[in-house]
Order: C-alpha cells, then structure tokens, then sequence
RNA sequence: GGGCCCGUGGCUCAGGUGGUAGAGCGCACGGCUGAUAACCGUGAGGCCCUGGGUUCGAAUCCCAGCGGGCCCA
C-alpha cells in the first residue's frame, strides 16, 4: 500500500484512540518486550500511587516520565520491565470506607460493622479505584504491565513484607517499647514522621505561674517558676519543669510576686528594662503588636530583678503542680526543677513544662531522672480517670476549663492566642497529639550509617537531591514507629505469649501453617481479622497470640523492592531484577519512598534497592501555589486530554521546566506546544500530499536516482544533531532539552526553512532527480523525526508511522516502538549548519532592505552584494549561492570584501583650507566634485597628498585637507547582517519588471485556485483580459505563468470561465477567469 | 531555628565547567502566503532579587541578606 494523503488536521483524540486500539488489538506492548527479552537488562521500579481512585496532574508527570525514559531504553535495546504497582492499605482507604458506611469512631468498626466485613470492603474500594486509574493512565498512553502489577494487598506481596520483618528481628532492629509518639485521636493509632503534615494553626499560649515550695526572696511566700505552653492539656501530665543549667535566671519582682524566668527573656515579657514597664499581651514574637509607645502599654507594672542565677543554681528546687485540686493523683508526685540542654531562649521563659507523657523530649528527661510516665490520656484522646475533674473530656476542648481553674486559682500570669505550624494527621487532618504508648519499633538509629553510605552509592538526579536533600533527612532520622492500631493493613507477624511473654516473627505463609495450632488455614487468612484467631503453640506450652496491630503503610511501599518480585518465597526474578537501575518519584517522597526502601533494604538485604534516582517536582497551578482541592485550583489530567490530547500533554509536561523544579501549569503555554504539532502534522500533510501524488517510496530508487542539494544535506545534518542531542537527554534525564531541540528543529528548521526552500522542487511535474532528492530528504528526516519523538508522543508518531513508513517499508517492525534507536553521526556537517546559518541571515538583510525600499520580496533583483571583511560569511554565500539566490529572489550574488560601486564625493574641509585659500575654496570644491572620489583617496592613501589644479595655480592638499562621503548608487539600498553588509540592486529593467507582473499575476491566479478549492495537482485555463501594455508586459512569461499555475492554455480575452475575478496590480486593471481543464 | 531548591523583559522559561543577555507567548506597526486557523521583518520592553567578595572580566563562582516554595524541628 502506497503512502497515503494525510488527513488535513491533527485530530489528536481520533489519533489516540485509533493507535491505543492497534496496540491493544496487535499486543504491540507485549511484542515489544518480547522482541528485547534476551538483550541487556535495565530494571525500573514504579513507585505505587495510592489507590485513591483519581490520577492528578502529578502522578501523570510522573507516569509520563518513567513512560518516557522506558520506551527510549526499550528502542536502545534494552530488556525491560515494568511492572506497575498499587499501593493499596492504610488510612486513606478505612477513611473512605468509613465515610461511605456512614461511621465516625474506631469502635463501630468492631461493634457494628465487625472487622471482616469492613476489611472487604476497603478491598474491594481498592480494586475498583485501581481499575479506574488504570484505565486513565492508559489514556495518556502508559506503557506498563497493567494486566500485572504489585499490590500490596496481595497475600504473596505481604509475605515478603514479613519476612523483611523477620529480618529486622534477626538484626535485633525490631523492638517493642514504651515511647511518646505522635499519634492521631480521631484514627486512633500511631503516626509516623512522614504520616504528619504541617499546617498553621491557633492554639492557646498562656504564661502559668508553678509556686515553689520553699521561696527564697519573696517574704510573702509569692514566688513562682513562670513557665510557657500552647498546650494546657498537657498540664495535667506536667512532671517536672527543665531550665537550661548554662543560663541565666533573673528573679523578678512585679507587684507583690516574685518570678524566675531566664534573664534573657525578661524583656520580652515585662518590657523593655529602661522603663519598666510590663506590656501584657505582647509576650512573644508571633503575635507581637507594635510596641513603641512603650509607657502608654495596657496593664503597665513596674518589674524589678531581685537576683540573678545560674540555671544549674535551681536544680533540684521542689515545686508545687498547678491543679493538685482538680487532679489528686499529682498529690502523690514528686517536682521538681531539672536541667535540660533542650531549653532554648527563643520564645517562652526559659523555663520548660516537662510531661513525660506527652513528649518525646520530655520522655527522655524523665527516663532519665526515673520520673513516672504519667499519661492521663487514652487513645482517642479522652482523659481518663487519672485526670480527676477533667476526666472524659477530649484534651483539646480541655484546654480554656485547664485555663480558667489556674485563673481562679491565681496561678495564670496571661492568656492568649499563638498562630504557628502545628501537625496533622495526613489524612484526617486532626491535629496530632503527644502521647507515650507501647508500639513497635523500627531501629532505624542503628543502621542510619550504613544507610548513608549506601547512600553515596546512588547516582542522584539533581545530585543535591540525594547529596544535600535526602542526606539531610537520613541524617535526622529517628526510630521508626512501624505499628497501627488500624485494620485495613498488613498485619504485624509478631506472635507473642501470653504465659512467658517469648515472641516469634512469622516470616512467611509456609511458616504460618507450619507453627498454627489450626491446621486448616484457607483463604486470605493473611489479614484481619482471620490472622488474629491464629495461634502458635510456644515453647514454654502457652499460647502466643498476634500482636493487634498492622504496619505502618510506608512499609508496604518500602519493601516493593523484593515483595514485587515475591522474594525469598520467588528467587528467579529476584536474581534478574534486583537491585534496580532506576526509580523516579517527586520530592515529597525524600521522606517517604526513599527513604522507606533505603531503610527497608539495608535491614533486609544490607543495601539499597536503587541505583539511579530522578528527584522530580510538583506541579503547581498557574500562580505557583499547590494545586489542592480546597483551592479549587487543581487540573485534571482528562481536561487536559480531552482539550489537546495525550501527546501534547506528554509533550508540554517534559517541556515546560527542568524535571526536578517546580512545575506551573500554564494553560497557554499548551497552546505552543499545540502549535508545534500542529506544524509537525502540516509538514507531514505537505510531504505526503506529494508523494502519494507521485506514489513516492523510498523503496524504488537508488542513491543514483537522486540529486541532494546543499539544503537536503543541511537537514540531514540537523536531524542527526537534533537526534545526538535528543539521545543523550533521554539518557540522562534531561527531558526538557530533548523537546526543546525537537521543538526548534520543527518550528525553525523544519517548517519555517527546509520546507520553504524545496518548495519549487516538489512543483515539478515530472520525475526529475532533484525532485527526488527532496522527496527522499523530507522522507528521511520525517523517519527520523517521528523516532525521536516517539517516546515522548507515542500516538501521533506511531500513527505517522504506519503511513509514512510501514506502508512502503514492508521489513520495518509493525510498531515504531519497536524501532531500533539509530542515527547517522556521520551526516553532522557543523560547517554546513553555519554556513547556512549565516545564508539565513543575508536574506533576512535582504529582506530588510528590500523593506526599506518599499521594493516586494516578489519582484526579483538583478543582484545582491554580500560584503564582509570576513571570510566566513563570503564562502558561506558562495557555497550557498542557489539558496540565496533563489530565497532573495536575486539574478545574482556576488560576494566582496567591499562595495565596489560605492561612490566617494570629495570635499574640501573648510576648516583647514579656508584660512589657507580663503576665495579659491569653492573652486578646489568644484574640481573635486568632478574628479572620481575613489581615485583620489587612492592617491591621498599612497602618496600622502594631491595637487589640484586651478586656472591659476596649483594647490596642494593633504588628507585632512579632504572630506570623503560614501554614497550608494541609485537604487541600490543596504542593511547589516551578523558578519557583514548586503547590498540589494533594485534598479527596475524592462525583464526585472516583466517577470515581476508575471509573479504578480501566478499569485493571483493561485489565490483563485485556492478559493475554488481545486486539487494541487488540478489543472486548469486561463483567460486574462487586461490592457495591451499589461499584455506587453508578461506575454513573453507565459510559460513560466503556465507552469507555477498548473494552467495548460492562457488566453488574452475575455471569456468568462467558472470563476472570474477582477484584480489591480500596480496601475494595471484586469479581469482573470479560470476554468477547470 | 535547620536543610534543600528557586528568584533572568508584562507572562512562561533557556542560559554544564565565568567572556559583549536569549527564546516563545503577549503588544504595536509593516510585509508574505497553494503545506502552514501558518510565517517573516521592525519596534517597545532587562540595575539577570539586593549588597559584598574572587577575577582582566560574574546572570554564571564564593559570602551575607531579602522574597517564594518544599521538607523538617
């Protein structure tokens, strides 16, 4: 089947959909894999998106990304897999299901739903979300293993998972301990550090007054540790009160009371020591009112600094807790003032409330001073019966009762409001609290050195991602809380007794059995609550039953690695694939899949699972802020899809910035690159319309056949540098260099130059080899064009493929992706591309010119003078001089180191001959006039001066003595270029004037042809009626007329054809008719 | 408070290893057109965030600051 026309727009949705069917209908993907199964191996792990249910714009960069970099490796010969994954377990989805069963607490999931049934369906809204974000990565043309991917809730997926788990136990990495973590009240469960979210938030920030129990300078007995918090809740747990031993501690005496606070601190929370004033509420720097009227302040009270202590000095001190009256059981404790190297002097008095039970520093202190972790609070948040008054009540609707009981009992010094980032739980957005709870651990601390020099091992793209960014946070790195009092998880494989407390880590479903009381094990009887009715015989004769918990979802992710490969249970694909060239994700997962597969993997396999890292961005909206429902800001992918098309998005994505910034979404930058294709697709129209005309293939002819011309090498070149600089931007990431040098290549090279100058080419009717030497350049270029293009638009170059190259190269692979990836380094002609450069250039100075003369780009030029002192820019016109000529629309090119009909008028300079010639000056004027300027500045040049001669006498002068003026001949005009100057002859001849009404007249005639619709190739008659002078003019260019215009007669009469129309050119009236031949 | 990134014409962005500031879009005017709802030309529009330093020379390297983003405390 020979080449066909093209169709004459780009339809991009009717396009995509066509060639996601050919796929599909042709197993092209699978055949594709197929095809490089035995060649090198470049292993790529998807990093799972969460089974939300809707892809955004930036998990479609992502995917777009990783589609791209793929096929390019798969048309460079590798072997590759890619398997897609799912992440699939956690918070989000007990989240969704809860709201959709209508529940709003923890406990109706056992009482009224029952935990088997709720587990089914979160499976269940997993499944189905997964088959919708499937079906919309598809749609952007996604090549990855849909029909096969990772899930994690896949039982052989949790099974790799616990034997990582069995691993750390074996490493002594896995520990159960008593620690304060974060932890969210509504989802009852631990949070880990990646699992909270910062956001500004209002809390309340009060100065309360801790008596001491023996003053030391306040004879009324009034003194008091004044300490801050902006969470009185915790005041019911407060334990102890830590100073820094290294500070200094003024006592300060305001009124009748005495304070200790640190002396640093004074200021900002009396007032400014000149004037002693106290100024209420602006105690702290968020939320400071100006305060320069320092005497006019509310509430003004002198202060006086009774003595100033070390820190250390106060250690030891006993103190009276606040709400001994709401809370007994803080009777029967013990405190006192401890120091601590935590304290800071940046905001508060210096002098911190200490509540083991609810913070992590503060749990440290208090391990370390044997202080009892007193924790009043439950898992949902409530206080318990500890907390006396306050019990049953939520800790953050305690707070103002917490403040009003210390108002009353006079122990408030001030309340107010603070605004300042507080966390939240990731995805019910509750804020966070503090407690201290028995959870299991990861001992992340342990191996963070080895996880750092693993590390280094990485190829890190931009290298601060990992270098500086990733480091930083390994650095930091805490234990990692891995259990969740949650449901819809995998559960932790911790087996523990209930006799001797022995524990046993599960590490595989085989293993399970094997240890199980129960012997008939079916089913997923991996997840709740199945695996919570299994028991293991322990050695001591007790029952040891499964810890409740499931796993940090962080875990789930981390161990893709080797539970996408079904390792150890699976060794084969393991050994292939493991560990893996290449992994990509936003950098939003420094803290999370990065991380979580560096600590997973030093603790499973004593290294890291990736070996190149690409740390993309986000995208933003068009202003630059996050794109977030509650903005109302975010772009669907499908909007995007459905306006421009997959390929243009692909294309805009990869274009638009540097992949690790940043991305703004700008809806009109997608018109550019909409543009682009449509130019692309133009180009290709034009090709094809020709050659399927002249049933062009570049199976039927040799090299003998054909004729290349200056310019057909000059593209080849640029395609091949186009496709050097595309491959090594595919290779190394750099996206947004490969679719610029693309997008210039169409835009400049292609359409706005190559196309331009073969144009008459393909206006031959007959076979001739240079018009085939067009056909087959335009061809050649177009192949390669479309194999660059086709990892980053994979449809509009699969479908421009079939045509252009499948159609007429019957041995050519079925799909362009399965291409091999090749170019020709050796057509790089970097002379030729400069030289054609500077052509560009002289006959964009031609066309200036020729503007300043008001002179028409279609009306030809005897000739055009290029002159440089250069000899760059000279050869260049030479060597290209049919390009000039024709694209100048110049008889001529003639090329000089300097004008040579510039004119030089001589004059006298007054201002050295007059004094000297006084009257004579006009004469010497009027024989320098007449001499030949040139010819005298020759002389002046060599001889150092002239003699004139007048009637009378001979003067003598000197080259100061002379004034030269260039001037231009008569209808010559000139304008610069880079590198020189080009003259344009514009001198009308009678065959100059001629051709140009000849030209004059094809244009009009082809604008009619065009109106009428005609085909390219229609032939036609013509019938000019005009005046005799008209006639006279462009008799003698009649078959050039004929020619351009396709017209087999061209009479001068008057005879009405199908189409008439009446025209002016220049002063000349008159009517053309056409008639289809 | 710490880490990292970003800060270039109205807008979106290029400008590895230092050498006289670029593109596209937008705007104004003029031109061209049988592939091109295209294109070409001209013009207006830049203390390349600020201040120091290194250098013959800094948008580029170093330091400090300011503004924005992300992550953390």
């Amino acid at each position: 089947m020979p080449i066909q026309e093209a169709e004459k727009s780009y339809q991009s949705k009717k396009i995509e959909e066509q060639v996601q069917k050919f796929w599909e209908d042709r197993d092209i993907y699978q055949r594709t894999n197929q095809l490089r199964e035995n060649e090198p191996k470049y292993s790529f792990l998807d990093g799972p998106p969460y089974c939300s249910g809707r892809i955004h714009l930036g998990t479609a960069w992502n995917k777009i990304i990783k589609d791209t970099h793929l096929r390019f490796k798969s048309m460079n010969g590798f072997s590759i897999r890619r398997q897609a994954g799912w992440d699939t377990h956690g918070l989000p989805i007990e989240h969704k299901v809860e709201g959709l069963l209508g529940l709003t607490s923890k406990k109706q999931i056992e009482t009224e739903i029952g935990i088997e049934n709720f587990i089914n369906q979160c499976r269940q809204f997993a499944v189905e979300n997964k088959a919708v974000m499937t079906e919309q990565f598809q749609k952007i043309g996604i090549w990855m293993d849909w029909d096969d991917p990772y899930v994690t809730f896949d039982p052989k997926y949790m099974e790799s998972c616990w034997w990582t788990l069995k691993k750390a136990n074996e490493k002594d990495l896995l520990v159960n301990d008593l620690r304060v973590i974060t932890w969210c009240p509504r989802c009852e469960t631990a949070l880990a550090m990646a699992e909270i979210d910062y956001e500004n938030k209002d809390d309340p920030s009060i100065y309360v007054k801790f008596p001491l129990e023996t003053p030391e300078v306040a004879e009324n007995g009034k003194e008091f540790v004044l300490v801050w918090t902006t969470t009185p809740w915790t005041l019911p747990a407060n334990m102890a009160i830590s100073v820094h031993p290294d500070f200094d501690y003024a006592y300060v005496k305001v009124e009748d009371e005495v304070y200790i606070i640190a002396e640093a601190l004074v200021d900002s929370l009396f007032g400014s020591s000149e004037c002693n004033c106290d100024h209420g509420d602006n105690a702290h720097s968020e939320e400071v009112q100006g305060d320069s009227d320092c005497c006019g302040g509310e509430g003004e009270k002198p202060y006086e600094i009774l003595k100033i202590v070390k820190g250390s000095e106060l250690e030891g001190k006993s103190y009276k807790h606040p709400l001994t009256d709401e809370i007994p059981q803080q009777k029967v404790f013990e405190h006192k003032i401890l120091p601590g190297d935590h304290v800071t002097l940046t905001d508060g008095t210096g002098c911190v409330h200490t509540a083991p039970g609810h913070g992590p520093e503060d749990f440290e202190i208090g391990k370390e001073y044997g202080l009892p972790i007193f924790c009043p609070v439950d898992e949902a948040g409530l206080f318990k019966d500890e907390a006396g008054k306050y019990e049953g009540q939520f800790v953050k609707d305690a707070d103002q009762g917490i403040i009003d009981d210390l108002d009353i009992h006079g122990l408030l010094l001030k309340a107010g409001i603070i605004n300042h980032r507080y966390g939240f739980c990731w995805r019910c957005k509750t804020p966070i609290i503090y407690l201290a709870t028995q959870q299991w651990f990861l001992k992340i601390t342990e191996i963070k050195d080895q996880m750092l020099s693993e590390l280094v091992k990485v190829k890190w793209v931009p290298s601060w991602a990992g270098e500086s960014r990733f480091r930083n946070w390994v650095e930091n790195a805490r234990d990692w809380t891995i259990s969740r009092q949650r449901y819809w998880g995998i559960p932790i494989p911790i087996w523990s007794c209930e006799d001797c407390g022995e524990i046993t880590v599960v590490g595989s479903v085989a293993e399970l059995k094997e240890k199980a009381v129960e012997d008939t094990l079916q089913g997923d009887f991996i997840h709740r609550p199945h695996v919570d009715d299994i028991i293991i015989l322990c050695k001591c004769g007790g029952n040891m039953k499964r810890t409740p918990d499931v796993l940090d979802v962080w875990i789930d992710s981390g161990v893709a690695g080797w539970a996408s490969l079904h390792y150890p249970q699976e060794k084969e694909l393991f050994e292939e694939w493991f560990p893996y060239d290449f992994i990509t994700e936003g950098h939003d997962q420094t803290r999370g899949w990065f991380y979580s597969q560096l600590g997973t993997g030093v603790i499973a396999l004593d290294k890291t699972p990736y070996q190149k890292v690409l740390m993309h961005g986000f995208t933003l909206d068009e202003d630059g802020r996050k794109m977030s429902k509650s903005l109302g800001n975010v772009v669907e992918p499908g909007e995007v899809i459905e306006l421009y098309g997959a390929d243009i998005m692909r294309f805009y994505l990869l274009w638009a910035n540097k992949p690790w910034d940043d991305l703004k979404f700008v809806w009109d930058e997608l018109k550019n690159v909409s543009k682009m294709f449509n130019i692309l697709w133009n180009v290709y129209v034009f090709s094809t319309t020709y050659m399927a005309l002249d049933n062009f293939s570049p199976e039927f002819y040799t090299e003998k056949d054909i004729k290349l011309r200056d310019e057909d090498y000059w593209i080849l070149s640029r395609i091949n540098s186009v496709a050097q600089e595309v491959s090594e931007s595919l290779d190394s990431l750099f996206f947004h260099k490969a679719t610029r040098s693309i997008n210039h290549f169409i835009l400049e090279d292609l359409s706005r130059w190559y196309v331009r100058l073969i144009r008459g080419r393909t206006w031959v009717e007959k076979d001739d080899p240079d018009k085939l030497g067009a056909y087959h350049t335009l061809y050649i270029v177009l192949e390669l064009l479309i194999t660059l293009m086709a990892p980053i638009a994979p449809h509009i170059t699969e479908d421009i493929y079939q045509n252009l190259v499948r159609s007429v190269r019957m041995k050519h692979p079925e799909s362009i992706h399965m291409l091999e990836w090749n170019y020709s380094p050796e057509l790089i002609n970097p002379e030729l591309e400069a030289e054609m450069d500077v052509a560009r250039e002289i006959i964009e100075a031609c066309a200036r010119a020729r503007d300043v003369a008001r002179y028409k780009l279609r009306w030809p030029v005897s000739e055009i003078i290029v002159v440089s002192e250069d000899e760059k820019p000279l050869k260049a016109a030479k060597s290209l001089e049919a390009v000039l000529k024709e694209q100048a629309n110049t008889k001529t090119v003639v090329t000089a180191s300097e004008f040579p009909q510039l004119k030089l008028n001589a004059t006298p300079n007054r201002k050295t001959l007059g004094p000297r010639l006084r009257q004579d000056v006009p004469l010497v004027g009027k024989e320098l006039e007449k001499a030949d300027g040139m010819e005298l500045k020759h002389k002046l040049d060599s001889e150092g001066s002239i003699t004139i001669e007048l009637a009378d006498k001979s003067v003598e002068l000197s080259p100061e003595d002379v004034i030269f003026e260039t001037e231009l001949p008569e209808d010559v005009v000139s304008a610069e270029f880079e590198g020189g100057s080009v003259f344009v002859n514009t001198q009308l001849t009678p065959e100059i004037l001629s051709e140009s009404m000849a030209r004059e007249l094809i244009r009009r005639i082809q604008d009619m042809r065009k109106d009428m619709d005609l085909d390219v190739e229609a032939h036609i008659k013509v019938s000019v009626d005009c005046s005799s002078e008209f006639k006279a003019l462009v008799e003698k260019q009649m078959e050039f007329v004929g020619h351009e215009v396709r017209a087999e007669k061209i009479s001068f009469n008057a005879e009405e054809g199908e189409y008439t129309k009446e025209w002016k050119i220049e002063e000349h009236e008159l009517t053309v008719s056409i008639f289809k031949a």
